[in-house]
DNA sequence: CATGAATGAGGGTTCATTCAT
DNA sequence: TATGAATGAACCCTCATTCAT
């Protein structure tokens, strides 16, 4: 895969991005035809490309997480106290969240390299932000980068039955009071935590 | 249905025991042969009891309203202020997430009656236990009971690639989050909500 | 298996005779779509009763072996001399050569249970009669039953180009060369032969 | 055909190299690609040399036809009286067995030219060692070259679930029982031949 | 009523063949 | 000329659904 000619970059993209628009309509689990013709190239043109839906998944996943690095990206060069980071990055992903496949903590795509690569960048970020927050005062210390990941994973799952505005404005709206719940005041101690870092994954 | 032999009765509980626990391992598309087996029935006879995956769907939509509602009640009547109540129904809820399967706002079941007689008792009784927190100051005013809904949806949801206790974990700490976002002091106003009574369902 | 349906012990008759047909004339990885077209029954009813193309080529060699195995016994019935029996054998196998389907020495269903007991019988058949051609000074001495299996098993492989009574007369005249060789008058000994007992399968 | 590249010859070589490998190894069905991939070219490079399958089995075909003439032309050269021709010409192909496709009688190839005319000079030679054989008494009268090109191929085709020695030996203990066959004492006349001459080709 | 056999539509996958680079 | 990307027909197999027992 070192340098894809350029048709053949040209059909990967499109692959891609009709993947990510069904995967959201109607699970990974779409037939590949659909996926095919949506995109418009041939079901070989997509084997070839992707011999098997596990890999498909894996570099959906990997885009999404790569827009969720991005959106935090600017979130943090945007400026601001961490709770305005925090805002700032939930709201971009919510903005975004149909086109997004946010993978969930834990799952088979865990394995792949990029993934735990991106993985690990996320987290370290997210870690500095409630690092940041924790000494200003504004987060409450019990919370991790791992309840952060969970709750974009959450507010961003697909919501098949609901028109999208419906949707957003449900997931903006949860959004909006978790991250309020994210303040110390009279905060009383979460329940454990076990040790999410070993898993990470698609839903 | 009016009333049902002692054996057919028997039959169609163990084929209802069965689906959930499929319909949570695999997702509601799993193989009817797969249930029939499940349930220790022939084919013949799920066909007979659910005439087509719609039917199953609702019937095991409708036990999980049940569930939700008797959690409400039960946490209503176990007393203490309304953010108490909220948190022993959600506390229920987190408990047996994964025998239950929770419906979200929207979708096909929506038409049934039995499902929207359950969802206007959980309606209503949410929209009581809300008045109360507001006129005791312990709930923000722009949260309606659609709102909770969505969040025991979310959280009910299943996370098929971690272990049981790890997801119930992060499930508990996300709405413990979220229940301590819904305090009023210093909260800025929500997005506005559309018209959420236009839609229930299941995922 | 004990006890199938009367119409399901028809249509595995039906789909037995189709396969055995289409192996012969297209070989053994003949698409199972003409299969169930030819023996008149749905694709999922093949499926049914021959889950896997190995089980299917499985009981079409069993057929083949108790034919063989029949004819085998016909002939012994039959009497004459040690030669005789021979003579008769192949006269008997060439003739239904194109209903046969002969396994060679070797396989996968070699493993078989049934296989393997038809083996069994087949050689101790052979090598009484190999014994007594000896004893009788008919038959040469360093010839066993599996080089007759051997000859059976080739002069009875498709010979797809070739109209029947062509493959059918050719098979005839190497069997007869073939016979006539067995006789011990100025023989020169055979190439050793392994341990041919460990192989026995189809083509 | 008439002058080849020097590199483009090498590819034809290798093709026709790997094409007769995996011939041997899978039938001639086997997958283009794989073809390709183990004679170390582009498939366009395959298709361009052999524009379909048929042209690839002809071309190997008249290599299998090409090392039996030079088996037979050798065995003459080396001398000896007509069975002693036949025995070491039966000893050199079984002993190349598996590098060789021997055609059967009748099929499509038999419509090339270069395939006929090979087939025309094994005939004649084989009439020339039987007219011998008969003039000597080594050999009886009724068995014409058809029956030793049959023969041929039958101890050539592939036992595919038979290690190479196993296949070998079996091959050479048949071959030596037909041979010892052919001699003419105490024989009982063949059955018919019909007229062979119409067909020749691969299996 | 319960059972499980039969059916065939549809989705998964391979591979022969063409064609742009 | 060599390459390998694109294509789609054809085969494999599963499974929802019907129906005979």
């Amino acid at each position: 895969m070192t340098t894809l000619r350029a048709d053949a970059r040209r059909n990967r993209e499109k692959i891609l991005a009709a993947a990510r628009e069904l995967f959201r309509e109607r699970g990974t689990a779409v037939a590949f035809d659909d996926i095919a013709r949506r995109a418009g190239v041939g079901i070989g043109t997509l084997y070839r490309r992707f011999p098997d839906r596990e890999s498909l998944i894996r570099d959906v996943t990997v885009e999404g997480f790569e827009s969720g690095l991005a959106a935090l990206d600017a979130a943090r060069a945007a400026g601001g106290g961490p709770m305005a980071v925090l805002e700032e990055v939930f709201r971009r992903i919510v903005e975004q969240r149909d086109h997004l496949v946010m993978p969930l903590i834990g799952g088979p795509v865990l394995h792949d390299e990029r993934v735990q690569e991106l993985q690990r960048a996320i987290v370290d970020a997210l870690a500095q932000v409630l690092e940041d927050g924790r000494a200003q005062g504004e987060v409450r210390a019990d919370v991790g980068p791992f309840d952060l990941i969970t709750a974009a994973a959450m507010v961003c799952r697909p919501m098949p039955h609901l028109p999208k505005e419906a949707a957003q404005a449900l997931a903006a709206r949860h959004t909006a009071v978790y991250l309020h719940g994210l303040r110390p005041a009279g905060a009383r101690p979460l329940p454990p935590a076990g040790d999410p870092s070993a898993h990470l994954a698609m839903d």
